[in-house]
RNA sequence: GGGCCGCUAGCUCAACUGGCAGAGCAGCGGACUUUUAAUCCGCGGGUUCGGGGUUCGAUCCCCCGGCGGCCCA
C-alpha cells in the first residue's frame, strides 16, 4: 500500500525531475506531504522528492513508541540548554584501538597519568550512585570502558550523564587512562559530551536479530554482530586480492558499459530501462563479455573487470538479481592455462581472507582449496554415472530415456545439449564437494565458445564446482567471426521464437571480431559466490544490502 | 506458479480447548563509588500485519490481501 503511494505516475517523471535538476536544494521547504520549490513557485508531491516512508517522521510525537519519544525529548531538552547533541567536532586524541595497543597489560587499579580524548558508541552502560560505567565501541569493533565518578566530573556532569545518555549514543570522553579494580582498561572522565544522540533504541544485544531485520537494516546488523562486520572486511580483502593477483600478472582493469543497447554475453533475462536523451530502451548488462572481447581486439590483451551484473530472474538464498562478477580475458591463453590461473586466483584470495589455502566455513568445518584440483570430462563422467556410453552423438530420445530412468522430469522438446547438462548436474554435479573442473561441454549450449580442437561435438569450456555449486566458467574463446555470426543468428532465431533469454545479434561486436581477435581464453567468476565458497555464508550475507521488497 | 510455516511491546519470544494480552532485555522514577547480560524497590509501554466473517466474546476459527521463510516446479 505504501509503495503504491510513492510510485510516481510515469509520464510526469521526466518533466518534474528536470525541474529539480536545475534548482538548489535550499530552495525547497517542506510541509507534511508537499514540498514547494520557492523559486519556481510550483508544488510537487512529496513522492517525487523523497522515497522515504513518512511513518517515522518527526512530526507527531504522540504517535511514536515510548522509547523513541523519550529520546527525542532528551534531544530537545539538550538543545534548550544550549547543548548541541550533534557537534561538528570533538577533541579526540586517540582511537580506542590505540589506547588498547599502548596499554596491553596494566595491573588492576592503575592510574597512568596519561590524559586522552576518546569517542565511541555506548554499547553497555551501568549507572550506579556515584560511579558510572560505559563500554564504548568504535568502528572496527574495538571496545574500551569509560568511567565517570562524582569526585572527578562533579555533580552536574554526572547527573547529566545519567539522564542524557542512552545505549547506542555516541559520546566523547576526556580523562585519564586507568584500570578499574577489576583490571578493566578504562578512561576515567574529567569531562564528557554527546557526539551523536541516537533516537532509536538498539535491539537487545544478547538475542539474535531476525534474519529479515538483519538484511533490511544492515546497519543495525553491523552494529550488533561481529560476523556481519567481518564479512564486509573479508569481501574487501577478497576483491583487493583479486586485483593484486591480476596486477602482478600484468592485467589491466577496465570498466565497460552497464547500460547497454543490446543484451548479450549470457543467456539471461535483462532489466529494461529507458534513456530519455536517446529515446530508446536500454538494458542493464547481464554480462560484460562482449565489451571485454572488444578490448582484446583493440590490443588490451590481458584485461579484467570486477563489477555488477543484473539479471531479471529469481531471488533466493543462492541468487540475487544484482551480483558482482569477475571476468577476465587473455590473448594466447586457453581453457587449460585459464584453469590454472583461476585456481591461483582463488587460492591467493583464500590466503588473503584466511591466511591459508584451507578455509574455515561458517559452520566451523574446514574446506581444502590447496594443491591441484580434480578435473572431469563431462561426457565421460556422465557415462560413468549412468553406466553406459553418452557421447555428443547420443540422440535426444536416448537422453530422454535416461532422464526418465533416473527420475528427472524434463520438457520432452529439450535438445541434446541441455539434456546432457541436466543429467550431468543431477547425477554428477550435485555430488561434487571438493573443487573440481568439469571440461568439454556440448557445443550447442556454448554459443560463444570454440569447438574442441580434436574432440568433435564438444566445446573447450570448463565449469569450476566448489562445494557443489558452480563458481566459475572458462573457455577457449571463439574468435572466428563467421562461425560467431552463425551462432548468434541461431540465438536470435530462438529469441524471435519467444526465448527471452536468447541474445540478439550484436553487429558491432561481430564487426570487432572481423578486425581479428587473437586466440584467447576467458573466464567468468561470481564474486558473491567466491565469498560464499570461502566463508560458507549465504548470498544474502555476502551482499551488504541485498534487494528486498519495500516495507 | 503450487504446498507448508510464520507475523504479538523498541528487540527476542510466551499466551492450554475461543474467555482480563504476558516475560526477559530495553525504557521511565528511586537506591547503590568498581560494574562486565550487575542487584534491589516502584512504574509505564500493544492497531496481536491489514480487511472482512463466525461468535455473547477472536492473538486463537473461516475467507481475502500484504510481507517473510522453507520445500517443490
Amino acid at each position: 500500500m505504501r509503495s503504491e503511494r510513492f510510485r510516481p505516475p510515469s509520464p510526469q517523471v521526466g518533466v518534474v525531475r528536470s525541474i529539480f535538476g536545475s534548482r538548489h536544494a535550499s530552495n525547497l521547504v517542506s510541509t507534511p506531504g508537499i514540498r514547494f520549490d520557492l523559486r519556481a513557485g510550483v508544488s510537487v508531491p512529496s513522492w517525487l522528492v523523497s522515497e522515504q516512508p513518512e511513518t517515522n517522521a518527526v512530526t507527531s510525537d504522540d504517535d511514536l513508541p515510548e522509547q523513541m519519544r523519550v529520546r527525542r525529548e532528551k534531544r530537545a531538552r539538550l538543545l534548550e540548554r544550549g547543548v548541541d547533541p550533534y557537534p561538528v567536532e570533538v577533541p579526540r586524541t586517540h582511537t580506542l584501538r590505540e589506547i588498547r595497543e599502548n596499554h596491553p597489560d596494566l595491573e588492576p587499579d592503575t592510574a597512568t597519568g596519561e590524559m586522552v580524548g576518546i569517542t565511541g558508541r555506548v554499547m553497555f552502560i551501568r549507572n550506579t550512585g556515584k560511579l558510572c560505567f560505559a563500554t564504548l565501541r568504535e568502528g572496527d569493533g574495538t571496545e574500551l570502558q569509560a568511567m565517570l565518578s562524582l569526585n572527578r566530573v562533579g555533580e552536574t556532569a554526572l547527573s547529566d550523564w545519567k539522564t542524557d545518555v542512552d545505549l547506542g549514543d555516541h559520546v566523547f570522553v576526556r580523562g585519564e587512562v586507568i584500570t578499574s579494580r577489576r583490571g578493566e582498561l578504562s578512561v576515567m572522565a574529567d569531562e564528557w559530551r554527546l557526539t551523536s544522540k541516537a533516537l532509536r533504541p538498539l535491539p537487545v544485544a544478547h538475542k539474535q536479530l531476525a534474519e529479515e531485520t538483519r538484511i533490511r537494516q544492515r546497519y543495525v546488523d553491523l552494529i550488533l554482530r561481529p560476523q556481519a562486520r567481518n564479512t564486509v572486511r573479508s569481501r574487501a580483502a577478497v576483491v583487493r586480492s583479486l586485483r593484486d593477483s591480476f596486477d602482478r600478472r600484468g592485467f589491466v582493469e577496465v570498466e565497460t558499459p552497464m547500460l547497454q543497447t543490446l543484451q548479450g554475453g549470457a543467456a539471461a533475462r535483462p532489466f529494461v530501462t529507458h534513456s530519455n536523451a536517446l529515446d530508446i530502451d536500454l538494458f542493464l548488462r547481464i554480462a560484460p563479455e562482449l565489451y571485454l572481447k572488444r578490448c582484446v581486439v583493440g590490443g588490451i590483451e590481458k584485461v579484467f573487470e570486477i563489477n555488477r551484473n543484473f539479471r531479471n530472474e529469481g531471488s533466493d538464498s543462492s541468487h540475487s538479481p544484482e551480483f558482482s562478477m569477475l571476468e577476465y580475458y587473455e590473448a594466447y591463453a586457453t581453457y587449460d592455462t585459464n584453469a590454472t590461473l583461476t585456481r591461483e586466483l582463488i587460492q591467493e584470495a583464500a590466503t588473503a581472507v584466511a591466511g591459508s589455502h584451507v578455509v574455515t566455513l561458517a559452520d566451523g568445518t574446514e574446506y581444502d582449496l590447496s594443491g591441484e584440483w580434480t578435473t572431469l570430462s563431462m561426457y565421460e563422467s556422465l557415462s560413468d554415472a549412468v553406466g553406459e556410453q553418452v557421447t555428443p552423438d547420443t540422440s535426444a530420445a536416448e537422453l530422454l530415456a535416461l532422464c526418465d530412468r533416473h527420475g528427472l522430469e524434463v520438457d520432452p522438446k529439450t535438445g541434446h545439449g541441455k539434456l546432457v547438462e541436466e543429467l550431468w548436474e543431477h547425477l554428477v554435479g550435485d555430488h561434487l564437494h571438493a573443487p573440481t573442473f568439469v571440461r568439454d561441454f556440448p557445443v550447442e549450449t556454448s554459443p560463444l565458445t570454440r569447438q574442441h580442437r580434436t574432440k568433435p561435438g564438444v566445446a573447450e569450456k570448463w565449469d569450476l564446482y566448489v562445494r557443489g555449486f558452480e563458481l566459475a566458467t572458462g573457455y577457449s574463446e571463439l574468435v572466428d567471426p563467421v562461425v560467431e555470426r552463425e551462432r548468434l543468428e541461431a540465438q536470435a532465431r530462438l529469441g524471435a521464437a519467444g526465448d527471452d533469454e536468447a541474445m540478439p545479434v550484436d553487429e558491432d561486436f561481430l564487426r570487432s571480431l572481423e578486425y581479428g581477435m587473437p586466440p584467447s581464453g576467458g573466464v567468468g567468476m561470481g564474486i558473491d559466490r567466491l565469498l560464499m565458497a570461502l566463508t560458507g555464508l549465504g548470498i544474502r550475507e555476502t551482499i551488504l544490502f541485498p534487494l528486498v521488497r519495500p516495507e
